[in-house]
DNA sequence: GATGAATGAGGCTTCATTCAT
DNA sequence: CATGAATGAAGCCTCATTCAT
């Protein structure tokens, strides 16, 4: 009965569904409320009953976009796995989730990622939000005897490093081909095997030099 | 009176110069007149006399930045060399190039990519630009029996999208360690050899399947 | 059908209430009529059956603010008094009744006060009105002998001047402990007998020039 | 030989030349950039040469305003006189400044007063700045034996509300005829020999109650 | 050749007001 | 009778651009 506040949701989700049609036929440049409003066929001051501010409005897409990544990493945590199954399926899910928003709507999956670069303060919030689960993850390895002699922060940073190719959406399109769940299988076990306090000096730079 | 146009083409310069140091010294944002005339110690109004419009300035940005990649490919295209080793050198060359470049200098590096995200415009000519002569090699290729079956745009289309990480400069940052002269040299005679009009059904998608 | 105007009147006391509840919870800011709509528990668009337009409202609000002040004026000046007892009693029972109201409710007081300051055309109305009755009574007090030689307007204003202490409710707070009953008698008696035309130079800024 | 920003300084002097002459001409409202601009015969945007924002165009306004009410207290601080003649002078010069600034242009005073009123903020401070300079002569009274037990700020805080009608230009056109420089100094007078802790409890608002 | 001055268009945001239902 | 929906005007601010000197 008590319906609270009419259609404002479904408004919403009809302006985020504007916003992705403005992107997708006309690329990834900063989206304006005046733009919008009149793609949307409404006066941008009615945007105002849908969302707050533009900050706000932007937030909701960002959401859109990393809704299902969250709730994949949720899921994960969440689940009876051992540690090293965690670990694979926390980035092989994620990643043929991308991999295949890409394949399905390439120039809309690129122009999200500008978008997203003119709002870095935003996507910040959600990459600091997977490394929580992933440092939920680490902290279960750790008890299962990975990670001799690391910290969290540190293991978390590291291998965020060694996947990027599967995280970034940027490496999404290069790497398709070139990536696979084995390859995906063997750097996870090669970082619960391999990833530990240091014990010799690092060798530095000698790849730069040679291809010089 | 005196050579008048002579001054121009040095203000010009050292305006390139100051946009180049102001994006090393405070990252990627937008670039505002008034804060380029302020870092240049000239009005906003004194640029006009070196650019048309602020269109036109980060235009000269862009083809400062593409140009040694114009002059090596122009080198290649009208070289003497077979349409293998052309094709070998139009991306080794470049990739080297654009590697170093970010080994000098990562910041700047990554500073001229925003910019060029907030340029798109100016940047697509510049690609298309390398199309045309990816498709004069292509052609060349064809006169020598290669991709036999195959349109040259279509040629020129697939062969960008296997090359990807040896030209998009957002990939060299990562994938500075996996690749080599070698494998470039590995995929050109792959292309040469193996692209041409397909003759059985892609097996496609799987991965994702099985992820679900 | 039914009776259409009777339950407007009452709409329009609920929300006058509406407006003191809410100065009186917040402070003196300035009241948006999407404010008042949230705390009357209805929308705004349901104000306009109310008050043709905000600014009619808030001359519901200084007119209930003056009422009181309008009917003592009315009753004094219609009364069978004498020119000097109408004065006393014309500013004696407003004053009191200013003060106990701000005794009752400081913070609502200077509440109202801040609207009135940001509504001054709405406010000036009243104040002219009183200066209307004012003028009633200097009249009749002209016709029994008093403030020989000077123009009704001009004793007024002189009158007014003389006791802003006892009118203006922004002194009403500070001058409490210092007015009383017995010095408007004598100021009153003061007026009478010492308002007429200036004989003699004024001695001025005397004081200024000794601080120099 | 150096002039370092043209006329920036005489465009701001300018300025609020126009907004006095607008405040003057019209009365306290609000004071819009637009109004201003239209008013001074510029573009809204030019104001923007010459002040950083709204805010702080009304913070040179409230500096003009409170500038010669800051030096006297400087003057007066930083004087050889004794506690009791600073006290005196620190009140009276300012409030004939004031008394004859509202005898000058009356209804331009009253404006700067409403102008105050929207602009707290910026007006504290001020406030704040007098409390320090009161803080100071204070100090040194007790220095000299007065206001035995009692704090620095509590004392300040006191001394303020004994003085109201002196500080307080809302009462200034109240109490021009009522105040004078010997009833100043029977005051401060009164409050170097009276305000010490108080030995006896404090006898409530029977005046109130008498006048009912 | 170079500058300070000035502008207009456009961006985000708020709010009183209207209107179909 | 009342509402949600929608608007337009106005406010502050930024910035590329022009122009007289």
């Amino acid at each position: 009965m008590a319906r609270p506040s009419t259609n404002i949701d479904a408004g919403r989700a009809q302006l985020l569904d504007v916003v992705e049609h403005l992107i997708r036929k006309r690329g990834g440049g900063p989206v304006t409320l005046t733009e919008l409003a009149a793609e949307a066929g409404m006066s941008t001051a009615n945007i105002y009953r849908f969302f707050a501010s533009k900050e706000a409005l932007f937030e909701a897409v960002a959401e859109r976009w990393f809704e299902p990544k969250i709730r994949i990493m949720e899921q994960v945590v969440s689940s009876n796995l051992s540690a090293r199954e965690k670990l694979y399926e926390f980035f092989a899910r994620r990643f043929l989730l991308k991999r295949d928003g890409y394949l399905a709507e390439p120039e809309l999956f690129v122009s999200y990622l500008d978008l997203g670069d003119q709002h870095e303060d935003i996507v910040r919030g959600f990459i600091d939000l997977g490394d929580h689960y992933l440092a939920m993850i680490v902290s279960q390895a750790m008890d299962e005897g990975y990670f001799a002699g690391l910290t969290i922060d540190r293991t978390v940073s590291l291998i965020n490093l060694m996947l990027v190719p599967f995280i970034d959406p940027r490496h999404i399109i290069t790497l398709m081909h070139s990536v696979s769940e084995e390859k995906l299988h063997q750097i996870v076990d090669a970082m619960l095997l391999g990833l530990r306090e240091p014990g010799l000096a690092t060798p530095h730079l000698r790849l730069a030099a040679a291809a010089e």
